[in-house]
DNA sequence: CTGTTAGCGCCTTCAC
DNA sequence: GTGAAGGCGCTAACAG
C-alpha cells in the first residue's frame, strides 16, 4: 500500500482496474483516522469500539457516502449473507405468499433472497441449483421434496442448512416444513363420503414436475379405493393447460363429458375449482346439489364465492416464516433438533359440499 | 504458491481461514495441467481457448466437481451479474408476473435476481436500495416512480442502469417501462360516460406509499371534472385495508351507504371489483343494471365472473421483459436510444358496463 | 491460444 | 479497544 496521502488521484498503477471511483472502507478508515480494521469492526458490531471513535467512523461513512462491499466481505468471510430461494412458479400467489413469510424474517436480520423459478421442470431446478451455489448462499430454501439426485446431491455438497418445504418425505435432505399434500386429499375424500356423495371425479392440471399435484391425486386414489374397493377412480386431468380459472371450466366440461354421472368433483387447486363453480351459474348446474365441488389452497376467492368453496387451508406464509427461522438458527450456528416441520393443513368445510 | 504437490493437505498457513475445503479453480487448474487463467476463460467463453485444452478443462470441472466462487469473480471483474428487483409486494399476482418476465429474460444471461418488497413503505424502499447497493447489482428494477429524495440520489450515484416501472413521469432516475395509470383511468370514465352512466364514484385501497393507486383516483377526479364541472367527485377510500375481495365487498357497502345514488363504481383493482361483483349476487343487486363496476388489471378472474369485469388490462409481463432487456443492453455496454417505453393499457369492455 | 503478475475490498488472525 | 499483515478466489492487463 503505497500510501502518498493524495486523495482523488489513487494509485497510478497500470494494472488498477476498478472502473468505479467508488469509495472504499480505506476512504472511510483515512477520513475517520482509524485503520480500516477499526472501521470493518464499527460496521459488524458498532459496540466493540470505543463511542467517540464510533462517531467519527459513522460521520466518516456518511460524508464518504460509503456503501459497504458484499463481495468482498463475502470473499474475507466466507459469509454470503443470502438465502437461495427455488420455488416452481412466482406467479402462483401461494408460493408468492411463502416467500413473503420467508423474506419477512431473513431481511431484518440482514440476510437477502434470490429467487428462482423452475416452472415444474426438474432439470431448470437442477441448473438452478447449480448457478445459486456459485453465489455461496448461506441456505437454500427449495420447495417440494424430490429432486434429481444430482440436485440432492449439489444441494448436500454445499454444506449449508437446506430447507424443503410444500411437501412431506421421511427422508429430507436436511430441514423439512410442510405437509402431506396425500393426506390432505384423503381427508377431503372422506369428508365428500361422509356428507353422501358416492361417485367422485379428481380433476387437475398434472405438470411432469409437479409432484405436490401427484400425491395429491394418489391421496385421492388412495381414500378412493378405500371406501369403493374395487371402483376404478375417476380422474381427469390436463398436462399442459396453464393454472388459471378457465382450464377449471374445460377440466369441468371434460368431467361432465367423460363421467356425466360424477357427484362430486375434486379439483387439485382452488384456481380450477373456482372457474369451475362459477361456470356452473351459466350451465345451470347447481352447487352443491347437481354437483358437489372442492379446491385446495384456499385461496381468497374460496370464501367469497356463492357457494363458498371446501377447501384445504394450508398455511403457506408460516412455511415461509418458519423455514426462515430454521435456517436462521442454522446459519447462526446452533444447532437444530426438530429437523422436520408439519404445519398441516385444515379442511374448510363451506356451501359447495 | 508453495505449491508443495500435495492434494489433501492444503497450505499449512496459520492464517488460512477458508472453512470449508471447496475447490478452487486451482485445483481444477492442476488436474487439467493449465493455469488458472485458462480456467477462467475457459469458463466466461468456451471458445477462447482450444478445443483439447477446453475438453481437459471441462473433464477436471466434473472430477473436482468444481463450483464457481462469484463473488471473488465479482470482485475481480466488478460485475456482480446480478440485478435488483425492488416491487411493493409479492403477493400481488400482478406484480409477480412481472418478475417472471424479468427473471425469463435475465436467467438465460447469468444474471440472477435479488428481490427485495417495499409494502408500499417509502421508507422500506430506500433502505432496502441501500442494502441492495452493498451487493453491486449490475442493475435495478423497481416498480415505481415516486421516491424519497435520499433513494434517488441512492440509484443514481449507483452508476448502473435502472428501471422504473408501472407508472409514468417525465423525469424518470434513467430508463422507464411503464404507463400512465392517470390515463387509463380517464379512459374508463369516458366509456363509462359514454355508456350512459352519470353518478360514478371510485372506490380503492390506498395505501399512504400505493402513488400509482392515487394516480389513478387523480384520473378518475379529473375525468370526472371534465364530464360533470362542478360536482364533486365521489370517492371511498380505505387506507389500511388489505388487498383482497373481501375488501371490495366492504367498499360497495360503504359506496351504498354514503354514495346510494351511485351508478358505477369505480374500483383501484379488479381484486376489489371481483368482490363486489359476487357479493352483488347475494345482495341482489343487477350487474350492471342497477350498476356498474369497473376495475383494474385483468386478473384472471375478470373474465370468468358473470358478468365479465369491465377493466383495464396491463401487460405486466411484458413490462418485466422489456424492462429486463433495456437493462440488458445498458450492462452490456450498449447505448439505449429511448430511455422510456410506453406499454400502454388497454380497456377491455365486459358485461359489468 | 496460454501463462505471469498483481490486485479487487474486505475480514481473520495475531499482536499490542 | 486498536492496528499490521496477509489472504479469500478470481480476473484484468500484459506478454509471449
Amino acid at each position: 500500500m503505497s500510501d502518498e496521502g493524495q486523495l482523488s488521484v489513487r494509485k497510478a498503477d497500470s494494472r488498477r482496474r476498478s472502473a468505479t471511483q467508488a469509495v472504499t472502507m480505506a476512504d472511510v478508515a483515512r477520513a475517520a483516522g482509524v485503520s480500516t480494521q477499526t472501521v470493518s469492526r464499527a460496521l459488524r458490531d458498532p459496540r466493540s469500539v470505543g463511542p467517540d471513535t464510533l462517531a467519527r467512523i459513522e460521520e466518516a461513512v456518511r460524508e464518504t457516502r460509503y456503501v459497504q462491499n458484499f463481495a468482498a466481505s463475502h470473499l474475507a468471510s466466507n459469509r454470503s449473507m443470502t438465502v437461495a430461494a427455488i420455488i416452481p412458479t412466482i406467479s402462483a400467489s401461494i408460493f408468492a405468499e411463502t416467500i413473503q413469510g420467508l423474506s419477512d424474517v431473513l431481511l431484518p436480520e440482514g440476510y437477502q433472497v434470490f429467487l428462482g423459478h423452475t416452472d415444474y421442470v426438474a432439470a431448470r431446478e437442477e441448473s438452478l441449483v447449480r448457478s445459486f451455489s456459485g453465489r455461496r448462499p448461506d441456505g437454500f430454501f427449495i420447495i417440494g421434496t424430490r429432486h434429481t439426485q444430482e440436485t440432492t446431491a449439489l444441494l448436500k455438497r454445499t454444506g449449508v442448512p437446506v430447507v424443503e418445504s410444500w411437501s412431506w418425505t421421511p427422508r429430507p435432505v436436511d430441514l423439512l416444513v410442510g405437509f402431506s399434500n396425500h393426506a390432505a386429499l384423503i381427508r377431503v375424500v372422506d369428508h365428500l363420503v361422509e356428507r353422501g356423495y358416492r361417485r367422485l371425479t379428481f380433476a387437475g392440471v398434472m405438470k411432469p414436475g409437479d409432484h405436490r399435484a401427484k400425491e395429491r391425486l394418489k391421496g385421492f386414489q388412495d381414500a378412493h379405493a378405500r371406501h369403493f374397493p374395487g371402483e376404478t377412480p375417476r380422474v381427469v386431468t390436463v398436462a399442459s393447460s396453464p393454472m388459471v380459472m378457465a382450464t377449471g371450466v374445460e377440466l369441468l366440461a371434460l368431467v361432465r363429458a367423460q363421467h356425466p354421472e360424477t357427484d362430486a368433483v375434486v379439483f387439485a387447486s382452488d384456481v380450477l375449482a373456482s372457474g369451475a363453480i362459477l361456470a356452473c351459474g351459466g350451465l345451470g348446474i347447481s352447487v352443491p346439489g347437481d354437483l358437489a365441488i372442492t379446491g385446495f389452497g384456499n385461496y381468497d376467492i374460496a370464501g367469497q364465492l356463492t357457494p363458498g368453496l371446501t377447501t384445504v387451508a394450508i398455511a403457506s406464509k408460516r412455511i415461509g416464516v418458519e423455514s426462515a427461522r430454521l435456517l436462521l438458527r442454522r446459519m447462526q450456528g446452533a444447532t437444530v433438533d426438530d429437523r422436520a416441520l408439519d404445519v398441516g393443513f385444515e379442511l374448510l368445510v363451506r356451501g359447495s359440499t
